[in-house]
DNA sequence: CTCCACCATAAGCATTACTTAGGCTTGCCC
DNA sequence: GGGCAAGCCTAAGTAATGCTTATGGTGGAG
């Protein structure tokens, strides 16, 4: 079997004329070269140099073999240099997913600062809910999900993190959202979440509305709800109507402004907490290690 | 350093998909082909699979270098096979250089032999003089030389052969050349040399003729040369018309007929000898090695 | 829940590759 | 003409590399 180191030593022979000359152009030693090439020619079954007493000159064999030499070596700088490239960050690419309310809130920041550090890299984002995100990263389809669980609630088995690298972002409070001029909103002062018990609802996306179920029922009250839309712009649009009460993520606030509602703090406190997940083999790769710090700087800056 | 040896075992994983069946295909064992790959991510500086509990999954640079790989490992199997082919006397070339005698007596069996057994193969000629023609061959501009040389007369020194590889042909013998119907010419019998002083002389080459004046006067004479030249059809000619004698070698006059003259053996007897010189190391190219033997054998027919 | 297929690691072994040391040839220069 | 320098080869020792067997852990399927 030719292998490249063989295919090296005798460009660099024929390019030198002699074997010391490879051997100083290779930075070895001059015996290290005439034993490659004599495991060469014994691997091509002929004679590739003719030892001349003043030169060294090509067989055909050695002509051929030299030919083809400068496509390969060619070939093979520019394979190493198309991953040193995506190795040293001039390039890359990394598949983002994210929640709603993640993508308008955490992910601009940081792949802005991926684009200014990195300028050779790319960042793809798509959208998905936690469960399917989780999903797309396990089929291969995206590098980082961006997801959300309420550590107050049980994990199902099958949305186990367990065999994923889970790098914690930031713990996003959820607080109440009441219609501007509503009996507990002009306070400041935390509102039991019991206080809420005689509302109509207005709850969120499946799994939010489920631990909105939970936590209610831990303070002695069923929630009402009378609407259910992951939308958050209806959400707040249907509070400030005053059409019932919701709970929402500080995340999912930030990018939704409406005049007509009231925030306010709940008490117990919870949060639900929004991490960055990847594969434990792609958080090796360097664009998806950036991009994670990139993410977890991004969130501190609203922790 | 990335050697072609990374990149099929690299490529291997990708086409099977999971390391044993990689390790199947190259014929090794799985941990060999793990350990290939943790060099080539270490060489690499980024993972290149991504180990998912049911497939192995390219990153991306993974993919990248994949996609190289094909065409580095096709352009090394081309060289190999190109290689291959010369080893193997489906290819390859031949330059023979040759002299004159020799070209229309020894060559054409020889090249058409090579040529039946080893179609692949090509034999070109020049014609050369021995000086010359020993002067081509390490210069590198032929393969084979075709010579002759005198083993009664000292060899001058820049003329040694020591560097050489020396294959015997034939000893080509030396024999008059009289006009018909000469008084020496009728018997059979062996003519003594000195039995000729008194004639005219028609002389070869330079060589020939500094042989034939050396001859002459190890039996007590000094032949008196009228005419020399290196065209054998004007020798005899010459002879046939009457002007002088000749000795000529058995070689050159097989080629050239010429009604008026007749061959009568010399005593003592002298020949010239007949070999064909490469460098040790062509010696070894499959080809030349062949030729050799083809022109051997050609000379063995005429013994 | 047990079996099967797959991957990782460790340890041992064989091969390979490189080094230093020394000897030979050749061409060159005093 | 006799060193001298440059270049190649071989030998021997050493370091690195690659492959093997053996073993343990893990996820999926019957």
């Amino acid at each position: 079997m030719i292998e490249a180191r063989h295919l090296r030593v005798l460009r660099a022979v024929a390019r030198g004329g002699s074997f010391s000359a490879a051997a100083r152009a290779l930075g070895c030693t001059q015996p290290a070269v005439s034993q490659q090439m004599k495991a060469l020619e014994a691997a091509a079954g002929t004679p590739l140099l003719v030892r001349g007493p003043r030169e060294m000159r090509l067989t055909q064999a050695g002509e051929a073999l030299v030919r083809h030499a400068d496509g390969i070596l060619a070939g093979l700088a520019a394979a190493e240099e198309e991953v040193a490239a995506i190795a040293g960050l001039r390039a890359g690419r990394v598949r983002l997913a994210s929640f709603p309310s993640g993508t308008p809130t955490l992910v601009p920041g940081a792949v802005a600062e991926m684009r200014e550090r990195h300028p050779g890299t790319e960042v793809s984002l798509v959208e998905a809910e936690p469960p399917a995100s989780v999903d797309l990263l396990r089929a291969g389809d995206c590098d980082i999900t961006l997801a959300f669980r309420y550590p107050d609630l049980p994990t199902p088995a099958e949305e186990s993190w367990d065999d994923l690298v889970v790098r914690p972002l930031l713990a996003d409070r959820l607080v109440g959202v009441v219609p501007r001029g509503h009996a507990l909103a002009g306070g400041g002062a935390p509102v039991d979440l019991a206080a809420l018990a005689g509302e109509r609802w207005i709850a969120g996306c499946p799994r939010c509305r489920g631990h909105l179920v939970e936590m209610c029922e831990r303070v002695g009250f069923t929630p009402r709800i009378d609407f259910a839309t992951d939308d958050y712009p209806a959400v707040t649009g249907l509070v400030a109507a005053g059409l019932g009460v919701a709970v929402l993520p500080r995340l999912a606030l930030e990018s939704v402004r409406s005049r007509g509602v009231a925030v306010v703090e709940l008490r117990p406190a919870v949060h639900r907490e929004v991490v960055a997940l990847t594969l434990p083999d792609l958080a090796q790769v360097p664009a998806v290690d950036m991009m994670l710090a990139r993410l977890t700087r991004a969130a501190l800056g609203r922790a």
